[in-house]
DNA sequence: CATATATTTGACAAACAGTGTCAAGTCAAA
DNA sequence: TTTGACTTGACACTGTTTGTCAAATATATG
């Protein structure tokens, strides 16, 4: 799995960048590098902008997708992963409309 | 929020029990108990499992709330929650699938 | 094959986040 | 104003995550 280590793999490989290249640009370990590309490791937030920023990607999408890999690798052992998926969107809707309204009175 | 919680105590209010006596029953300390039932604090998954024990309701039913609302917890500052989720359904699909192949070789 | 270069892996200390506990606080009923 | 139920904040303890290094593996090149 990992689409999002795939993903910057591919814009790594477009770039025609090594994995110590790309690190050093981002000023972490290559060998941490290394295990986010192969979904060994989930990157921070931090690191996930940094790459977004280097590359000069879509912000919001990007880290849509390192938000969504960090869920599903949390996920990954959990028989009742997708239930659980169901439940959290409604609970945060539930809690986006109450906050709505706590907010204007 | 937190309909997880509010079900725990539902559960223990339409069973005539006071926080500290269903504290003591799952050996948890009281003022846990009821961060937990207001959603300031996450149940373990071993808690749950004495809650769903001791009440006696649908185990699985109730872990997915559980583990629905762990989720909807860590996203409740994030902007692209949404969107994340979605991201995290695809790759669970895409996951569950590749490792059947895997399985079948 | 031998060497050089790129990537991956495992192990570990350090940093960080989550958990349980206690004591003090609020609130409501009597 | 006392009592009992619940809530809150602070803190030490525990466990997990993170970054780093060295060694292992793969890949390419003379």
């Amino acid at each position: 799995m990992s689409k999002f280590g795939e993903k910057i793999r591919e814009l790594r490989e477009c770039n025609n960048l090594l994995l110590r290249e790309l690190a050093s640009e981002i000023k972490i370990d290559q060998a941490l590098l290394s295990k986010i590309e192969r979904g060994n490791r989930i990157a921070t937030k931090k690191q996930a902008l940094l790459i977004a920023g280097f590359f000069n990607v879509n912000r919001e999408e990007f880290l849509s997708q390192w938000l969504g890999e960090k869920i599903a690798y949390e996920l990954k052992d959990e028989e009742l992963a997708s239930e659980a998926l169901k439940v959290a969107e409604e609970e945060l809707e539930y809690y986006k409309k109450t906050k709505k309204e706590t907010n204007h009175v």
